[in-house]
DNA sequence: AACATTAGCAACCGCCGAACA
DNA sequence: GTGTTCGGCGGTTGCTAATGT
C-alpha cells in the first residue's frame, strides 16, 4: 500500500493559477509567512489549493526575487559547468543562479541547452571557425571521445566535492572540443607530479591512461604520461 | 485560412530523506 | 527502532502560443 495522498485531489483545484489566487496567496505569505507547514497553509490562508501547489506556485513564481527573462550567457555557462560536474542536480544548479529556481533551470535545460549542446557537439572542432578560441587537434579530441564511452568523466572522478570547491582555471591550454572550451592539458610525468603534489585538481594519471590503451588499443595513449583535468568550460553558442 | 507540428513553460506526480512522535 | 508526516526534488505531463505546411 503506498502512501496516503497529501490531500483529497477530489476537492481542491487543480490547473493554471488564476490572477486572484496569487494575490490571495502572495498576500498571506507577506503578511503571515508559510507558517512553516505548507499542508495546512491552503486553508490557512483560503485557498482551494493542495498544499504542495501552493508550495511550488510561491517558489516558483511569485517569490519576490524570482527573476523572469532570458537566460544570460554567463548562466549558461554555470549551467554547462555545474551539469557536467553534479549532473541533473537542479536545485543545487539553481542556487548557484540569483533569482533562478530549479524548475527554471531544469525547463531551460530540457527545451534550450540540450538542444544548443547536441548542436555544438555534432560539430566537428576542426570545422569550426570560431575565432575566439583556438580549435583543438584531431587526437586531441579523439582523446577526450574516447574517455566519454566508458563514462569516465573527469569531472566526476570529484563528484563528491562541494559545487563551490570547482578548481579555478590557473594553468594549461584552452582548447575547443565538441564546443567546449576546455582547459585541459596533456602533461609531461614532471609536470603531472607536480600538479598532482600541489592542488586537488582531479587528475587523469598515467595508470588510467594505460587502463584505457588496454580497453581501447587503437588510440595510443603512451606517448601520454597524464592529463589534468578539465579547468573550465564555456559554452560557445 | 485551416490544420499540424513544435517549443516553451507551468504544474503535477511520486519518490526520498529528515524530523519527529 | 519503527512508523508517520512533510518538505524538497527530479522527472514528466499537458496546455498554450508560435511556427510551419
Amino acid at each position: 500500500m503506498g502512501r496516503a495522498p497529501c490531500c483529497d485531489k477530489t476537492k481542491v483545484k487543480r490547473g493554471p493559477w488564476s490572477p486572484e489566487e496569487d494575490t490571495t496567496l502572495k498576500n498571506y505569505v507577506e503578511k503571515y509567512g508559510t507558517g512553516g507547514n505548507w499542508i495546512t497553509f491552503p486553508q490557512k490562508a483560503g485557498l482551494k489549493r493542495c498544499g504542495k501547489s501552493c508550495r511550488l506556485r510561491w517558489l516558483n513564481y511569485l517569490r519576490p526575487d524570482i527573476k523572469h527573462g532570458g537566460f544570460t550567457h554567463e548562466e549558461d555557462n554555470i549551467i554547462l559547468t555545474l551539469y557536467h560536474n553534479i549532473g541533473s542536480r537542479w536545485s543545487i544548479i539553481a542556487s548557484h543562479l540569483p533569482g533562478r529556481t530549479d524548475n527554471d533551470v531544469k525547463n531551460y535545460w530540457n527545451t534550450k541547452l540540450k538542444k544548443k549542446l547536441l548542436t555544438a557537439s555534432t560539430t566537428s572542432p576542426s570545422t569550426s571557425n570560431n575565432n575566439n578560441l583556438r580549435t583543438t587537434s584531431a587526437e586531441d579530441s579523439d582523446f577526450y571521445n574516447m574517455l566519454m564511452p566508458f563514462n569516465y568523466d573527469p569531472f566526476l572522478i570529484d563528484q563528491e566535492m562541494m559545487v563551490d570547491q570547482i578548481p579555478i582555471p590557473e594553468i594549461g591550454d584552452h582548447q575547443l572540443i565538441n564546443g567546449f572550451n576546455f582547459g585541459f592539458g596533456l602533461m609531461s610525468q614532471e609536470a603531472h607530479d607536480v600538479v598532482s603534489s600541489t592542488t586537488d585538481r582531479p587528475l587523469i594519471n598515467r595508470d588510467n591512461l594505460i587502463e584505457f590503451q588496454e580497453i581501447n588499443p587503437i588510440f595510443d595513449y603512451s606517448k601520454y604520461s597524464g592529463l589534468m583535468a578539465l579547468e573550465n568550460i564555456s559554452y560557445v553558442p
